[in-house]
DNA sequence: TGAAGGATGTAATAACATAACAATTCTACA
DNA sequence: TGTAGAATTGTTATGTTATTACATCCTTCA
């Protein structure tokens, strides 16, 4: 069996990840409800890592407007799935670019030029843990300048 | 030259960062002033990671007490100075326990169970950073049990 | 049908952080 | 020593991020 790497444009590689998110929730009995669908479409679509009140002012489009803990409890949701990552030091979020669940962590490369994120399979092994330290979950935010920003200068 | 390491009884832990703290601010032309050293030896003196808003409380013991700004800044400059981190994914600050400067970043093993924080100075070599990104600062938190806490369940 | 649990709506507030400007203190140099 | 400029701190106000608590609704399944 050949497999093809998948590779969209960026205005529609969203499509990927609510299908992607489909399949996570069947898998683990859990419901991607049309709020929490919505909430990551904005993610997904989103250029760039998103914060939390932005997403509000998105979901503000009506009388019934959305408060805070309904987009804090889907990001919440979307979360505990690894759909999606919190950006600690942006406080922000952005769509998961794989498909691991949320044991794993996240390595990302943040352009702090152009705010480009790529993320990437951490590497599981750490070379040195304290002794007796059982790691459960990592946050690893590299900050910088990515390929084509250095170049620019 | 024999080097000893130096071992400290936490409660005095605090002296050293003061002492080395004085260094780096002769070295670097910096004023440690009493503010600043006040909010470093709270940080240093405290048990585990703390936050903003505790030091406030610790600073608010007289009629003109201290305020946000004042906090903040004081931290700005101790981090600058690489003499505290701050802890992202808990938005709380730890002293520094090591003599290394600002560029360089801290790896920290946070337990979540007792809240203590082990730093090591992290690996430098990222081993894969996406093509051209030229990394300025990196965040590097493993949050899970320390060794202490894994042996008391 | 009618509990039970999960999901969402709503109001209020807590927690974290910064902007803008005034006052003070320090430092360098004439 | 006097004084201009820079750095530090004080003060008020506000902006930003996140949670608590409770009400309502919806889905599941006995
Ligand atoms: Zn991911
Ligand atoms: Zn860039
Ligand atoms: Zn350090
Ligand atoms: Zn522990």
């Amino acid at each position: 069996m050949i497999m093809f790497p998948i590779v969209m444009s960026d205005s529609h590689a969203y499509a990927e990840t609510i299908a992607h998110a489909e399949r996570v929730c069947a898998d683990r009995g859990e419901r991607l409800t049309p709020l929490r669908r919505h909430v990551l479409e904005l993610v997904a679509r989103s250029d760039g890592p998103v914060k939390a009140y932005d997403l509000l002012d998105q979901l503000k489009t009506g009388p019934g407007a959305a408060k805070p803990p309904t987009v804090y409890r889907a990001l919440d949701f979307l979360m505990r799935l690894g759909l999606i990552h919190r950006v600690e030091a942006l406080k922000s979020f952005i769509a998961c670019a794989h498909g691991h669940g949320h044991e794993e962590s996240a390595e990302l490369y943040i352009c702090e030029s152009c705010g480009r994120v790529d993320e990437q399979d951490h590497p599981d092994a750490d070379p040195s843990p304290p002794s007796g330290f059982a790691v459960s979950r990592s946050v690893i935010e590299h900050y910088g300048q990515c390929g084509d920003c250095v170049n620019d200068r």
